[in-house]
DNA sequence: CGTGCCATTGACCATTATCAAACGACGTGG
DNA sequence: CCACGTCGTTTGATAATGGTCAATGGCACG
């Protein structure tokens, strides 16, 4: 249950503008508002939906495990509803999900979301528009696999991570060396040898900080394209 | 526009299956229903959508042209909607997509499905459930490029493709070797090889049939999981 | 009976993964 | 304060995988 001040909260989130007060109110009188700190999973690959999670705050990863090994699908941030596919199709998660550092999550149980989506044309409206965006995003993480060598996806991931923030000359990894790699597709040992390579393309490596001396050296090399890289495009 | 026996197979499209009657006579009121040989491209990667495309029959391929190689991203049999997320969000299509034999496709005047979508509950719901599957699919195929190499791809694909038709014992490609490799996510010459190798396996090569002679033996080699290959899951 | 198209094969190189070892930062306990 | 772990990272050696280039083979079609 939401408190009143969480609830003011909640109800201004732009997932929400557009739908109808009495609608909002109802979808989110079940709902809760739950923080939890770095390293927990929340979702598990092959379980059913049971909520829907929108991360208000925080950072959280999916993520799937294939013999033993953990690969990175995509990386979350406020404010974004997480494998809504899922919830919708109510069909059993692809993926898991973990936060990566303290988070806030904003959890509505899964039957009232198809409840309101089935009701309120607004809400529908805003349901598939994330899904269209996150389609999308997934479309173009499977063009950089299929065309790009993982030097190329590292490249241009420093690039648009660099693009960002507003002055845009380091980038500061959120996490372990060994997380990055799986999410630029490819192992621990690999990414720091990819790493040392883009030091004769414009990049200095200072620990977690990226420093990029030179972005036009930096970009000659990665080619970056809007259709793959440009994340609203 | 379409004649009256089209409408009347269009109408009991299971797309459209809930939506109020002149809602959907209003949404196809301005659409066209046309036929296409094999090859042609009906939609080019970057462009701006100003039809959804629905495959009534025949076969189509989306794909992307990275650097003059062009890369499959996936297959499309009708009855299906191809880049409707494109058309909902309003935004450049990230693929291309051609027709791979005689094809008939309907289209629908982009702005009259943003129309619809906005004013009919039922519509928007089989758009988001539209758009959640074909979510779930690209994740499937991402899935599959981070955590398998491309005779398991391809091994993967042959039983998939197997398990389509009833009675499964042998699989026929549908196009020339080279686009399956495109879709596949190798070379023609690997993907040769790659065949080869599946010799070994339980699969004997005549030409463009793949027979499965020992179906079990393949599954131990491809180790299929349900939340990668299970296309309905 | 060429000629062109596709598929296969071989040789070679580039990229990536794997295994093993060493390194460096950091904190704990002697 | 130093020795000694641990943990994350880097480096090296080697193997597997995949891509590229070139040559060959088969087959359909004119």
């Amino acid at each position: 249950m939401l408190r009143s001040d969480q609830l003011k909260q909640v109800t201004n989130l732009p997932l929400f503008s557009g739908i109808a007060e009495e609608a909002l109110a109802d979808l989110l009188d079940a709902a809760l508002l739950q923080q939890f700190p770095a390293g927990v999973v929340l979702i598990y690959e092959g379980h059913h939906p049971d909520f829907l999670h929108i991360l208000i705050d925080g950072l959280a990863e999916v993520f799937t495990e294939q013999d033993g090994e953990e690969w990175g699908i995509s990386l979350v941030d406020p404010v974004t509803t997480f494998i809504l596919a899922a919830v919708v199709s109510d069909q059993p998660y692809l993926n898991s999900v973990r936060t990566l550092s303290d988070s806030s999550v904003l959890l509505i149980p899964a039957q009232r979301v198809r409840d309101m989506f089935d009701r309120d044309v607004a809400f529908a409206r805003v349901v598939a528009r994330e899904l269209a965006f996150a389609y999308r995003s997934s479309i173009k993480k499977l063009k950089g696999y299929m065309a790009r060598s993982a030097v190329e996806r590292l490249a241009n991931w420093i690039l648009t991570e660099a693009n960002k923030g507003p002055a845009a000359e380091a980038v500061v990894i959120p996490f372990d060396r060994g997380k990055l790699a799986s999410h630029i597709g490819t192992t621990r040992e690999n990414l720091s040898r990819n790493l040392a390579q883009l030091t004769e393309h414009g990049v200095r490596i200072r620990g977690r900080e990226i420093v990029i001396d030179n972005k036009k050296s930096l970009e000659t090399f990665a080619r970056p394209q809007r259709l793959i890289d440009d994340p609203d495009s």
